[in-house]
Parts: C-alpha cells; sequence; structure tokens
DNA sequence: GATATAATGTTATATTATATCATTTATAAA
DNA sequence: TTTATAAATGATATAATATAACATTATATC
C-alpha cells in the first residue's frame, strides 16, 4: 500500500503523484477561491510544473519547459508567478538550491523546514515543532525576535541511504 | 563594559572590533599554521574584509573594496578566497542573502545556524545543540541521515527592538 | 460599454557565479 | 642554487539567476 500522504516526509518511489498532483491543484484552487486571489492558468501550470515531482526545480528549468509550450515565455513570465505562489505559500523557495518547491499545507502559514538529498536532489518538508521551539529558545535567548525560521537539511534520503 | 566576546549573539554597537577582527586574524592563521594550508596576503585580506563587521559581505561588494586596492581584481579572485575561506571554516555561506560572513569558531567544523536582522542586517551565529538535536531528532524519524544542517532566522536583533 | 485594476507580454539589464587558459609565486627536489 | 612541480593568482569570457520598466491584454466594477 503506497503511501499517498503528501505530508509524509519522503515518499515512495512508487506513491501515487498524479493523486497527489492533483490534491495539490485542487487545494490551491480552493484557498485562492477562499482567498479572492486568482490562480490564473499561467499560475496554475507553474505550480504544476513545480508540484511534477518531489524535487525543487530552478526558475530556469520552469522557463525551458514553459517555452514549449507559451509562445513569447520569458524570465518576468515565470519569477511573476512564482512570486504569487511563494505570496499563497503555495510553494517554498529552497535558498541553498535557488529553487522551489510546492508546499503541501498552504494554507497554514509557516517558514520552510527542509531535508533535502544530496544523492537524489528530492526535498521533504518537515514542520517540527520541536525544531520551531529550540530556535525560538535559542532567539530568545539572544533577544532576538523571530521573523521567519529557514531550516535546509543537506543529508541522505532514505532511499538513496540504502543503495 | 563592552562585550567582546566573538561567540556573544548580538553585539553591542560599541564593543571593541578591532579586537575582535585581530582575533579572528590571529585564529585563522595559526589554525592555517596547524593544517599546512596558506592564508595568503590575497585570502587573509578578504578574510579581514568579511570580518569588517557583523554584517553579511557579498563577493561583489569585497571585489569593489577590492578593486580600489589591487589592480585587475575580478570576480575569481574574490570567489577563489572565499572557497578557501569557506573550505577551512573561516567563514559561512548565507544562503539567504548570498553573502558571507566570518565565523567565530572555525576549529570545530559545524553547519551554520544564524539570527539575521531584517532592520540593521546583522547576523549573529549561534551553535545552539538543542536546535541540531531536535533537527537530528526529526531527520532520524523520517530515516534521513544528516550531512549538514543549515538554519538561518530572520527577524529583528535586540538592538533594532528597542529602536 | 466605459473605466479601473490586475495580469501578462516584451525588451533590456542587473546580480551572482563559474569556466578556461595564461602567468606568477611558492614549495620541494636534485 | 638551479630546476621541476604544484599552488595561487591574473585575465577574459560567459553562464546562471533575478529584476526593472514599459506596453499590451484580460478581468472586474461601475
Amino acid at each position: 500500500m503506497p503511501k499517498t500522504d503528501p505530508a509524509a516526509a519522503f515518499l515512495d518511489a512508487g506513491h501515487d503523484h498524479n493523486h497527489c498532483l492533483e490534491g495539490a491543484l485542487d487545494r490551491a484552487a480552493a484557498l485562492c477561491g477562499e482567498r479572492g486571489v486568482r490562480l490564473t492558468p499561467l499560475r496554475r501550470r507553474v505550480l504544476e510544473l513545480v508540484w511534477g515531482g518531489h524535487k525543487p526545480l530552478g526558475a530556469y528549468e520552469i522557463l525551458h519547459i514553459l517555452k514549449a509550450e507559451r509562445r513569447g515565455a520569458a524570465p518576468p513570465t515565470v519569477y511573476r508567478a512564482l512570486e504569487f505562489l511563494l505570496s499563497q505559500g503555495l510553494v517554498h523557495r529552497i535558498e541553498s538550491l535557488n529553487s522551489f518547491v510546492g508546499c503541501p499545507d498552504p494554507a497554514a502559514p509557516h517558514g520552510g523546514q527542509f531535508l533535502i538529498c544530496r544523492s537524489c536532489g528530492s526535498a521533504a518538508e518537515l514542520n517540527d515543532n520541536g525544531i520551531n521551539e529550540a530556535i525560538k529558545k535559542s532567539a530568545a535567548r539572544a533577544g532576538f525576535a523571530v521573523t521567519r525560521p529557514m531550516i535546509e537539511v543537506l543529508g541522505l534520503c532514505p532511499h538513496c541511504r540504502e543503495a
């Protein structure tokens, strides 16, 4: 029985990604509806591409795909769509990779916590309150008021450890 | 009595930065000596510039300064020096800012933990074991083997909170 | 339908980073 | 103390990532 829960850390290679993707797109549409913002076809398409896998995608990788399907796609085409998706919490930016990945839980705003596999490049989002608490505590000790914590952990995912 | 300990989180505006800087340079020289690697004048100068403040510096900011003092300084001049300094743990790269900051504790290899002030731009390095443990624990639960954890926390430093 | 606003198209350029090959400087061997 | 070797730097070009600015088109509101 394959895992299909997008919140699970690292998914089986054979997980039902179509389900995963459709779920993400449906949630995005619903959320944008509630919020009165427009998930236009372009934005939806970029979101779809970012959700194409669980591997973060660079802006120019997205652009390369878009160019094949839209006449005159250019960097701003992609960056503007990404800006919207980021502002709605639908995607996260992975700073250490200059790339973007879909957020499995866009309804609740949160800083990113990622486990990034240095072998296969896949990234899994965590939402571990223990980490957030440890950070807040340490920051408070320094008199620092946290706005947005960012955690990007490089390592080996379960699949690549075995291999 | 101003703080002069470079390991302290956010230093007083009036802390003795010359002392701070000289300490860092001395430690760097000693460490490179022990390790049999060469802290050349160029590398030392770049380290000095990065330690010029507690505010992360971009590669092209460094280059701008170098150009005024070395004929023909170019991007590789800076990036190669930074690469060396990074490899020796003498500086860290702040991914979310594309910039570089001196490491107060270069002897012990460690991933970076930074508190970054969104008002004044200063960055303070932490080395909080609680955070590392929380990350390792959460990663282990996902079957993920940590290579290098990276934490960059955006917020307000004590001085900017007051103001 | 007219108007205002938001989104996208288009072109240009800024910013960050690396590749490549030539030259110089430092280390080590003879 | 040359000579060979390796390491570091100089120099030029270009790749990769990101934004600015203005024109046009689509959508929402009146």
